[in-house]
DNA sequence: TTGCGCTTTACACAACCTTTACACCGTTCT
DNA sequence: AGAACGGTGTAAAGGTTGTGTAAAGCGCAA
């Protein structure tokens, strides 16, 4: 499970706090102080999960929630003002996944997020269109990219196709007509070296010269390399 | 979120397979085996979504769904025949909201009713006439003008709907034919260029000559990158 | 009619899938 | 061991398809 976390809090004192224990318990943490630096980290950082205050000194937590949501479905927590009901309602509202009163309890506040984290992975775990990492590879079927290092490779439609196969069967061999048939849509001809082809512009574009990503399995096919 | 499901199915043994897997899953579900008491069932009855088999014994799927348009938005899903590509056309153009191929994995079923109903939910709570931002770019549905940086770009009516509809789906690919659908109104012909010289001319209008607006996505489509 | 905007036509071009060719390598056969 | 064979890597050429856009055509409203 991902865990990335970005943390948007103004109170320099709190966001360390809580960014040092998070960190503690396994979370990547990025910080912002403000809520255009968040939006723009949001933007910028492939991240799982944001932790979000609502008073903030510039845009209102609120607002940078909505902004948020005309984009993505990315997972956020309000932090709010204990008691105000008023928050609570709009943010829910405009989709927040949940809300946590301050001054807030860490341990309470990593339990939500897992919870959260948990839900999601679930959710995705059953959409054809939801993004998947591999390692330092991440498909984005609804863009139609792969991404290495979240620099998107420059891949042509059957690339694409070819390596999305592969990843989604990482760490096993691909039959060669099988890869045909999945990735290029029809049969594997004799003589048919096209296969071949995708597969070795799919090794330059992916680097990594000294041990290549993708496996020669002669006879049989190809394997991406799964770090498990 | 509501879940009450109608199966119109006509094969008793998936029908039963698919309402059981669907009520585990936290639906209810109803269940029709023709398309005369699946109408029927839908006037009836208040549901959510309804699962509709192409191939029904007395009236023809696509007729159920087009006789339930007449009436409702409905969400509908139809059942198809695997590879059956005009099923999916046509199903489209009377206006099912997705359509899954025959034998369909249950997971994915589920996985794919779970969206449209977050998408119709969100749709619900979406004000279409309210003004919407992406980065330099604001629509302004009541007037029908898109701002960049506060000037109102001059846009034609068709022009107008084509941004519209690539900036709502900002930062992922829009094919061909369903922009031509959403923005035109009518199907891709083979040999139609209209599209591309709309395209050609929104991009002329959008300036930015350096790193076009407007990415196109050789042999699918055409999409509005974004910050994300 | 003119003017405007949508559509079609036409052509050039770029992208990219496929084929060809040859070098290389592991395996098997003699 | 050496030869023969078939699978593989990849550069380069070939050919097909999709795309960009200028320009002409068309339909409609003023």
């Amino acid at each position: 499970m991902q865990n990335r976390i970005l943390l948007v809090e103004d109170d320099e004192e709190l966001r360390q706090l809580l960014a040092r224990y998070l960190t503690g318990q396994g979370f990547t943490v990025r910080e912002a102080a403000n809520g255009r630096d968040g939006l723009s980290l949001a933007a910028e950082n492939h991240c799982d999960i944001v932790v979000l205050d609502i008073m903030l000194p510039d845009i209102n937590g609120l607002e940078v929630l909505r902004q948020l949501r005309a984009q993505t479905h990315l997972p956020v927590v309000l932090l709010t003002a204990r008691g105000d009901e008023t928050d609570r309602i709009v943010g829910f509202e405009v989709g927040a996944d949940d809300y946590i009163p301050k001054p807030c309890n860490p341990r309470e506040l990593v339990a939500r997020l897992q919870a959260i984290l948990r839900r999601v992975a679930w959710d995705q775990a059953t959409d054809v269109d939801a993004s998947r990492e591999y390692g330092d590879l991440r498909v984005e079927p609804v863009q139609r990219r792969i991404f290495q290092n979240d620099e998107p490779l420059d891949l042509t439609a059957t690339e694409y196709e070819v390596l999305q196969v592969l990843l989604a069967h990482i760490g096993s061999v691909v039959r060669k007509t099988d890869l045909m048939q999945w990735a290029l849509g029809r049969r594997l001809a004799s003589h048919d070296r096209t296969l071949d082809m995708h597969i070795s512009n799919l090794r330059r574009k992916l680097g990594g010269d000294d041990s290549p990503r993708i496996e020669t399995v002669r006879g049989l096919g190809y394997s991406f390399r799964g770090g498990v």
